[in-house]
DNA sequence: GGGAAAAAAGTAACCGGTTACAATTTGCTT
DNA sequence: AAGCAAATTGTAACCGGTTACTTTTTTCCC
């Protein structure tokens, strides 16, 4: 493999010369940058940007963790930040935690280790003190993050996107209105699941609507925690004529349970999901739900990263995202059917 | 940040006595490896893995190359490499080439300049003949290869998975088949859609069947072109009874179409699929498809890569991996309904 | 306790870029 | 042509690990 040494030997001038032509062609004169160029060419030099990046200390990758790559709401997101991460020069890393703290700790180990220059986090797995205690990892929290943390973050406003689900089924007449909670995590560690509930709870209240806990089923964010949810609500004797459910996947799940048991969605059940995945439009009947803007969070938070890792303070630290209430077919007005 | 040089003073030790200690402690006697293990935990030292994969010129790094990570076929194939990566000490960098030929190439620029060791590349965009001129970059070929290069590759058998489906829509009586097709690329840089339409052929064939060009429609695998298939098929006066998609996400908005204008699935037309990814047994009604072991694919991918960097000779080059014909209920036996 | 072999530890070169600093060349003015 | 500033180029140290080679220490046997 030839170096850059054999390079400015080749061209007759020095290994600065070589460097300065690569990193800064206008300091070096047009003959000697000629001269280089054609060393380069014959020699079919590359440089060793590992040797670049030891010296400079950098490794100009980032690390994405994601607790799992499969769900298509993180994989489009991750599309965003790679996006705007080859635009900046930083490589992505991908971290598939797996919902697992220990192989979320291993990962850490990158930066520490200065594989990687910093992380971007989809989904925390250890309670924020944690993190908050690493020395000084360069970290984006994006969408299921800690607010007040001394991290910067990407996110929408889940509480206000849930109710204005919620306030729909409300506005078309539905009062027994039930709900599909995600993965059950303290809040400490990720408020997501809370906050799309308080989202929920306000709506009902504000509506002058009890809520009944039983109408509230824990599901995980799986197409089969949906497709269970639906075996509970059709054993009830006192069914929902509505159901949020806190992601899109679990929507389908339920609808497909549901129909299965020969209920009708939307004439017997109404559902709504969240997210706005692909899917979503193409699913029988297309589903009522809340547009999150997965890209546009992927490339803020890569933005940020990028920001940080160049020193410079992020204009602002913490982002919110519109998001926006899509009706389609899932939902219809209430029909009272006893 | 603490050096090993650090280390080794703290200890009263040489550097090397830390780097062996940290390499391979059985050559370090116990009373220096205590006091350099009080040195690193006094010092919080962590290696520069920088410095390391400078001096062996090695990234332990590999670059997966993949047109759309949001596809969740290629999303479940890539937790397998990073399953395998992760056990091997290989981290995983994303490449997402968007099918855009630029960007694929950029994607190679990562292994010249040693920041990735070698290549998993899940769909070429360029003829095969461009990667054979590379020199030397270590390759293996995922799923939608060519076959016969010198490039590891593993990959199911395309032909023999699409025909068991076709076959199978035989078996239950059907004659006027339908075909949905991947992209149309040209068989020099990715066969997929090739091999499968063969598959095809060879069932409607040695089945004495005719086959109809207006029954074979180009998608591009995605849920919006099999809308559209469903638009060409309900336009015909003489629709298909049986319909075979080149993926699940095809045959789902396939499905929805057809759903829409009135046409019952399978009642009136069956349908099947490709790929079984998690959405096929939860899509309404569930499809019929092949099962592709999309992670176990990823996994053998990973390993004969690690192998090709180490040196070793895999064992094997071209590995075949099986697939499954899965019958679910969007496939149903011909009646003639005229 | 002497001496040889084995084990442990130390020294310093090396990897291939970047860059501070010094040296040289160029260009311009008078 | 001398003088000086600006532009260009060169030299060599540096980054923090690894490891070949050398030196020192330990072990063990007679």
């Amino acid at each position: 493999m030839a170096s850059i040494r054999d390079v400015a030997h080749k061209a007759n001038v020095s290994v600065a010369t070589v460097s300065r032509f690569l990193n800064d062609p206008e300091k070096v004169s047009k003959k000697a940058g000629q001269a280089v160029e054609r060393a380069i060419e014959a020699l079919n030099y590359k440089p060793n940007l590992l040797a670049r990046n030891f010296y400079k200390s950098k490794s100009y990758s980032i690390l994405v963790l994601v607790p799992n790559i499969a769900n298509p709401f993180f994989s489009r997101l991750i599309r965003g930040i790679e996006d705007i991460g080859q635009q900046k020069g930083y490589a992505v890393l991908l971290g598939d935690t797996r919902f697992s703290q220990e192989r979320e700790s291993d990962y850490f180990g990158l930066v520490e280790t200065r594989l990687a220059d910093g992380i971007i986090q989809l989904a925390p797995e250890h309670p924020i003190a944690v993190y908050e205690g690493l020395s000084s990892v360069p970290l984006v929290n994006a969408c299921e993050c800690c607010l007040n943390t001394r991290f910067p973050s990407v996110n929408i406003d889940n509480a206000a996107a849930a109710k204005s689900v919620v306030d729909y089924l409300i506005s078309i007449g539905h009062s027994r209105i039930a709900c599909v909670l995600g993965p059950d995590e303290s809040i400490a560690i990720c408020p997501v699941t809370q906050h799309r509930l308080r989202g929920y709870q306000q709506a009902m209240e504000s509506a002058g609507l009890s809520i009944d806990n039983a109408l509230i089923f824990p599901g995980d964010f799986s197409l089969e925690s949906g497709a269970k949810a639906a075996e509970h609500y059709i054993a009830m004797d006192n069914r929902p004529s509505a159901i949020f459910c806190m992601n899109d996947e679990m929507a389908i799940g339920l609808i497909q349970g549901l129909k299965t048991a020969g209920i009708r969605v939307p004439e017997d059940i109404s559902v709504a999901g969240f997210d706005d995945i692909e899917m979503a439009r193409f699913s029988d009947p297309p589903l009522t739900t809340v547009l999150q803007p997965a890209e546009h969070i992927g490339r803020t938070a890569m933005t940020v990263l990028a920001d940080l890792l160049e020193g410079k303070t992020p204009e602002q630290l913490n982002h919110r995202l519109p998001t926006e209430l899509i009706i389609r077919a899932s939902t219809a007005p209430y029909k009272n059917s006893d």
